[in-house]
DNA sequence: AATAAATGAGTGAACGCTCACATCGATTAT
DNA sequence: ATAATCGATGTGAGCGTTCACTCATTTATT
């Protein structure tokens, strides 16, 4: 067992994810994860098989807990408007503590969506198997499951990316009730 | 004067773009750009200073130059509903056009947006003045206009994402009019 | 003393870019 | 008409640099 348990991999980890952000994955090299985080270059290779490697965990893991906490969240609530609530609401709350994370999930999409398997549950899929359910019971009027899905996940997700790069000045979560009443009107329609 | 015109400039520029979209900008090399045209290395030189200089070019042409459209045709039209209605079909017609180089302008957006000076006319700064219009004019409800030009951006956006992702089957052109209600029922409020 | 963790110089491959040279079509001189 | 000349265009081996990754050695912990 590691004496210190994981402290210099989950230093390296956060690190990285910070550089990955700020500069981008390809053009972060190892050698300044390693100087970010005052160790030395081989010490990465003690915790990550590859530089590579290191990008997908620090992807896949937070990209699934995000979206099983989500998926775990919209049990608990009824109707489709409160399982809307409260998955924008904790997406709010997800991002404030850490947009730095959330900018990485984001930046990391177009490299990493490649080897998430159709099976793997995210935000996406969740989202849509709740609008589904909802319009299967009537509760917002029938239609593309796809392009109402994309429309809610683009509303909120821009919003973010608008705050991200501090174009909006509140924190996210004062935005949550306006955000899942937009959502709303979206979903309702006419 | 050049014998050919621009005809190698071009089908460099285009081969890149397309290279870019697949692998990303930093994955592609200079090497796999001229094998791909069936040129030598040297010959992209002749054309552009620098690799970099190639990925800018492509960017903010296309970029400013879609903004300058949809500000033109946004002139023509009023109340903000029609405006609005316009600069979607404008959109949509752009994507189904050349989704490949939609892409490249949402994929090259983490790299190249530092280089955007904020006197530039893109996109999001024509939108953002037209709903500021609309709210001055009690069009629609007064609010945070940048909050509300994050939601109709995103919500159209992501619909595009997801159409290039072939999430989505019908051609953005189809979705052009749900686009707009939804967008307006973003922005009218309650 | 034994073992796990950390080190950083070293390695080979890949990269962006250069440059001496070849090719071609147009222009000028004969 | 023909030849000589020229600049624009295309070529690809080669250059210097940087990168991800390795491994023999040192340091820290029990």
């Amino acid at each position: 067992m590691a004496r210190n348990g994981n402290k210099t991999k989950k230093l390296l980890a956060r690190t990285a994810l910070e550089l990955f952000v700020r500069k981008g994955i390809t053009e972060t090299t190892v050698r300044d994860i390693a100087a970010a985080a005052g160790l030395a270059e081989g010490t990465l290779y003690r915790h990550f098989d590859s530089k590579d490697e290191l990008a997908w965990e620090l992807f896949h893991t937070n990209y699934t807990a995000f979206a099983q906490e989500l998926d775990r969240l919209q049990q608990q609530y009824d109707p489709l408007k409160d399982k809307l609530a409260a998955m924008i609401s904790q997406f709010c709350t997800f991002f404030d503590q850490d947009p730095v994370l959330f900018g990485y999930l984001l930046l990391a999409q177009h490299t990493q969506l490649k080897k998430v398997t159709p099976e793997m549950e995210t935000a996406v899929t969740v989202l849509q198997k709740v609008i589904a359910q909802g319009m299967a019971r009537r509760e917002i009027p029938a239609g593309e499951v796809e392009v109402a899905a994309a429309m809610v996940l683009g509303l909120v997700l821009q919003v973010a990316v608008f705050k991200a790069y501090n174009r909006i000045t509140q924190d996210l979560s004062e935005l949550s009730e306006a955000l899942v009443a937009a959502c709303w009107r979206v979903l309702a329609g006419d």
